[in-house]
RNA sequence: AGGACCGUAGCUCAGUUGGUUAGAGCGCCACGUUGACAUCGUGGAGGUCACCAGUUCGAAUCUGGUCGGUCCUACCA
């Protein structure tokens, strides 16, 4: 073995092993264990939240694979319609193609060039994390079993009643052409104005103050094309007897009448508000309470058009109404449109003010560009029926939420939500399965003929719908699309429900709440209760950078765990964060930053110690800030677990570890205590990972085995193994012990540290006497995982050799503070040991000398004390002679250092014991403890006091 | 505006049902290499648990408030 830990060396060939040899698929007959895994973008790259995500999935599978439960990790990609396909276009456009040039079919056939070249990079990265997913079940949404539950889905949901079409507002970017859900907009604040408007009053009305007109105000001037109303408050007194007249609309002529309604809020501004039903969300509703036209000024491109469209609150066309536009605003997009209205509105002497105003602006979340609401044809899903059915199987506890406060993130949600749009003006994704005849009327089906047998429609000419589905309907079937569904397939009825979901609380809305949704509709249970997806959702925190931020691109502070793993120089570090930016003039600050934060660019740590940090920083919290130091941290205790190894086949080469099972061994105080710890370690691994406490995981590996087994089990190993006064029965006890325990770690650990676990075991095993030959490979995947034997828990050991530490402890802490040389042997008296020290002392004091490197250890006789650093453990007082050892004043400052502390601690313990409303109120055991504490404070200040006297003479 | 979460050592974070001398890693200081490991060992320094008030015999932990931070939802005509 190297003398350090190298990970390049051990990582690939055996992911390539285990592949190879089927030990990731399903196995054995215990409860199935399921994990779907969140599909990435099929063109996507890996960044920290997979790496994380990944971590979490793949040590529950291992564990659950080596707990022999049949273990499914379901691997897979989407086609990520709208962030692929505009790739894909902007290819094109450098070549100076547009895909309409191109035409669907040939564009298609270039998407799917595409995903063939870029597709197996995020699955290749995905092997280099070390997933156990089973590949041989790999899905993508787009691949013909997906495609047909989606099919499927679509059509059983139209025959429920649950998809409709229908002509409403839609949040639509301009500049993909295409419908957006609520979810895909972002509400960016921005600086902007209020423009108030005079609305002339038809006819001879006047305000009550004898005004001749209304005012309004918009931040949208350019909408007041398409008002079909302005409205106030019913209550509101100063317009009441304006309501069901009208205003002239400006620019435009129109009469439109004044109605009542609740939105308009007496307190904001004039308390009279213009109303555009086809452009804003709000204006909408009030159009469907008072009946109000709908009409449209933009084309496609938010460009004012020649005429304007009419529809009536059904989105029927109105053609008598349809109405030109002003002729100088015509073609001018919304921005233009906007300036033009208010110079004509101010030259026309209508513009009272103008505001300034910060506000909310929608904007695409691929786009970035502003959202125009409007009125299109799309398909939508029903969500009320749908949403109450999955807050009952929450509410039920079908679904549990961990940590259980995502809960009301999940209901504030579902409570009230939207019907959601799902058709998407694109050409990459799943073609909705739907056809129009001549008339424009609608059938759906699961194909054109179906649909024809269906309707008789003979021979009459169809064409199928153009748009496709959103890229979510198909990731909300994944649970059970990916197992065969609508096939009744034996996977399906075997994992599904999957038993947890991992994922981040960003995509919530997103995904969970739409798979629970479309699971409980689509699948029932035996019962004919809706079946849920998941039994539980286990949320984790988003990575975010050593300063809390979070990662993007035009930040240029992601991470590419691959480069934590394999290392990366700064040069390229910078090259790539500084490539293929949105904004070119981020390159130099980008730099700069990357060369503060790297100077020496990053080390290669390997994926064990990438991993093991991902676990230890996964704790309850919602952000998870990535610190490049603790995986330095994980990488050496790596090197820790390596040269460990190392020591321990040094020791046992060449002789008998009990690997035959002999039994002629005799095990030490030591032996019995490192074997009851690890029946603790053992314990607290498995409650971990039930509650889902990675970071609590990784915290008890670590600490079992560089501070128990490490530092004290293998130095006390050495004084067995040296000492030719041990008997030849303890030697081999010793041997059989650190090579047992060793392995047992390693399976311990393996679920986080798939990589060196199993290259050492493959060594440690056979020397462990537990390595089968019975598989075609023999791995450490497949071992049991330790389960703690309370019969082997040793509280006796345990006592002894906590005592024995705590006498190591305190000669190390003379030596420390007294500045005595580590390799100078010393001399050591006891005196005041209870009669259970003095049974303990005797058994370890072997130990004791070699451990704390002591020449002698002798009774103080007599009531003559030399000169002496003194330490108190529990009772017992150990003295090192000072003579010619130790500075005195240096001596006399340690003690009174010491005294200091325990006079404080006396005050506020005898404060405590002396309130008599603790004495009388607290619980005797918590009295007697803290009498406990107070006596043993006692004793030490005594004796010290005592030793600064007599030093003083 | 409403809601959620957070504030513990210089940094990144643990801290179970209230009962510890408030912990770990990193960083810092001192000392230390004839072999498991300097990717190491030993010892040490370092905290008014954001602040205020309350409940309690007892609060980092429970309650209310203040301040600071992050995020979500809604609205801003």
């Amino acid at each position: 073995m190297d003398t350090t830990y190298q990970p390049q060396n051990i990582e690939q060939s055996w992911y390539q092993r285990w592949e190879a040899a089927g030990c990731f698929q399903p196995e054995g007959d215990g409860d199935p264990f399921a994990i779907m895994i969140p599909p990435p973008n099929v063109t996507g790259r890996l960044h920290m939240g997979h790496g994380f995500n990944n971590t979490i999935m793949d040590t529950m599978i291992r564990y659950h694979r080596m707990c022999g439960d049949p273990t499914l990790w379901q691997p897979g990609t989407d086609h990520a319609g709208i962030a692929t396909q505009m790739i894909v276009e902007r290819q094109l456009a450098a070549e100076g193609i547009s895909r309409h040039e191109l035409g669907r079919e040939a564009f298609l056939e270039k998407v799917w060039e595409w995903k063939a070249k870029s597709g197996g990079f995020i699955t290749s990265q995905i092997r280099r994390l070390g997933s156990s997913v089973d590949w041989s079940r790999e899905r993508f949404t787009m691949d013909e079993g997906l495609s047909a539950a989606v099919l499927e889905a679509f059509v059983r949901l139209h025959e429920d009643g649950l998809i409709y079409r229908g002509k409403r507002l839609v949040n639509w970017d301009i500049q993909l052409q295409t419908a957006i859900s609520d979810l895909e907009v972002d509400n960016v604040e921005q600086d902007g104005h209020i423009w108030h408007f005079r609305y002339p009053l038809a006819g001879d009305a006047s305000t009550k103050d004898g005004k001749r007109w209304l005012v309004v105000a918009t931040t949208r001037p350019e909408t007041l094309l398409g008002d079909t109303a302005v409205a106030v408050h019913p209550d509101d007194e100063r317009y009441s007897d304006l309501v069901g007249q009208s205003v002239q609309l400006p620019l435009t002529g129109r009469l439109i009448p004044i109605v009542a309604d609740e939105h308009a809020d007496p307190e904001k501004g004039t308390g009279c508000v213009k109303i555009t039903p086809a452009h804003d969300f709000n204006d909408y509703e009030v159009g469907k309470r008072q009946s109000l036209m709908l009409i449209n000024i933009f084309d496609s491109h938010a460009r004012v058009l020649s005429r304007a469209q009419a529809f009536d609150i059904a989105g029927q066309p109105l053609p008598g109404a349809d109405l030109d536009m002003p002729p100088a605003l015509v073609g001018l997009d919304r921005f233009e449109a906007r300036r033009a209205v208010v110079l004509e509105m101010e030259q026309l002497g209508l513009l009272e003010t103008i505001e300034k105003h910060s506000n909310k602006i929608p904007k695409g979340d691929r786009s970035g560009v502003v959202i125009e609401p409007w009125l299109t044809d799309q398909w939508y899903v029903k969500a009320s029926a749908m949403a109450e059915q999955a807050m009952g199987v929450v509410e039920r506890g079908e679904i549990q939420f961990v940590p259980k406060q995502y809960e009301n993130m999940y209901f504030s949600w579902m409570r009230d939500l939207q019907d959601w749009c799902i058709s998407r003006q694109l050409w990459w994704g799943h073609r909705i399965p739907a056809w129009y005849d001549e008339d424009g009327q609608h059938y759906v089906g699961r194909s054109e003929a179906e649909v024809r047998a269906a309707h008789k429609l003979g021979d009459r000419p169809l064409r199928q719908d153009e748009d496709v589905l959103d890229t979510w309907f198909s990731s909300g079937l994944w649970t059970f699309s990916t197992l065969g569904w609508p096939q009744k397939t034996p996977e399906l009825e075997m994992f599904h429900p999957s038993s947890v979901l991992v994922t981040g609380f960003d995509i919530i809305f997103f995904w969970v709440a739409r798979m629970i949704m479309l699971s409980t509709q689509l699948l029932k249970n035996d019962d004919g209760t809706p079946q849920v997806p998941f039994k539980t959702v286990y949320v984790h925190g988003l990575v975010r950078d050593g300063e809390g931020q979070k990662m993007s691109k035009s930040k240029g502070n992601v991470l590419d765990p691959l480069d934590i793993i394999d290392g990366i120089s700064l040069d390229d570090l910078i090259a790539k964060r500084t490539e293929g930016l949105m904004q070119p003039k981020l390159a130099e600050k980008i730099t700069k930053q990357t060369r503060k934060e790297f100077p020496e660019g990053i080390a290669a740590y390997g994926t064990d110690a990438l991993r093991f940090c991902f676990c230890s920083l996964a704790s309850t919290g919602r952000d998870i800030n990535f610190d490049m130091k603790r995986v330095e941290g994980y990488r050496n205790f790596c090197n820790k677990i390596w040269n460990a190894t190392r020591f321990v086949l040094m020791n046992v080469e060449g002789q008998s570890c009990g690997q035959h099972g002999e039994t002629d061994y005799e095990l030490g105080l030591a032996e019995r205590w490192i074997i009851s710890r690890l029946q603790h370690v053992e314990q607290e691994c498995h409650k971990q990972i039930a509650q889902y406490r990675f970071d609590l995981l990784a915290q008890s590996l670590y600490e079992f085995f560089w501070n128990e087994y490490c530092d004290w089990y293998l130095e006390l190993a050495k004084v067995s193994l040296n000492n030719d006064s041990v008997s030849e029965a303890r030697k081999l006890g010793t041997r059989r012990t650190l090579v047992r325990v060793l392995e047992a770690g390693l399976r311990l650990m393996h679920p986080v540290m798939p990589f060196i676990t199993e290259s050492i075991w493959q060594q440690v095993a056979p020397l462990a006497g537990t390595a089968t030959d019975t598989e075609a490979l023999t791995t450490i995947m497949r071992q049991p995982y330790p389960r703690p034997d309370t019969s082997k828990i040793d509280a006796e050991a345990e006592a002894g050799i906590e005592f024995l530490k705590q006498l190591t402890i305190a000669v190390r802490n003379i030596r420390g503070e007294m500045n005595i040389s580590p390799a100078r042997t010393l001399k050591v008296l006891h005196t005041g040991a209870t009669e259970q020290q003095q049974t303990l002392l005797e058994r370890v004091t072997p130990l004791w000398m070699a451990m704390a490197k002591l020449e002698s250890v002798e009774p103080l006789s007599g009531t003559d004390r030399p000169f002496s650093s003194t330490q108190l453990v529990g009772q017992l007082e150990i003295l090192i002679p000072l003579e010619g050892i130790i500075d005195m004043a240096a001596e006399r400052g340690r003690l009174e250092k010491e005294l200091g502390r325990l006079d404080q601690e006396r005050k506020r313990l005898q404060g405590k014991l002396g309130n008599p409303a603790f004495a009388d109120k607290a619980p005797a055991e918590v009295v007697a403890k803290e009498q406990a504490k107070l006596d043993d404070v006692d004793l030490r200040h005594t004796a010290i006091q005592a030793q600064i006297e007599r030093m003083a003479h």
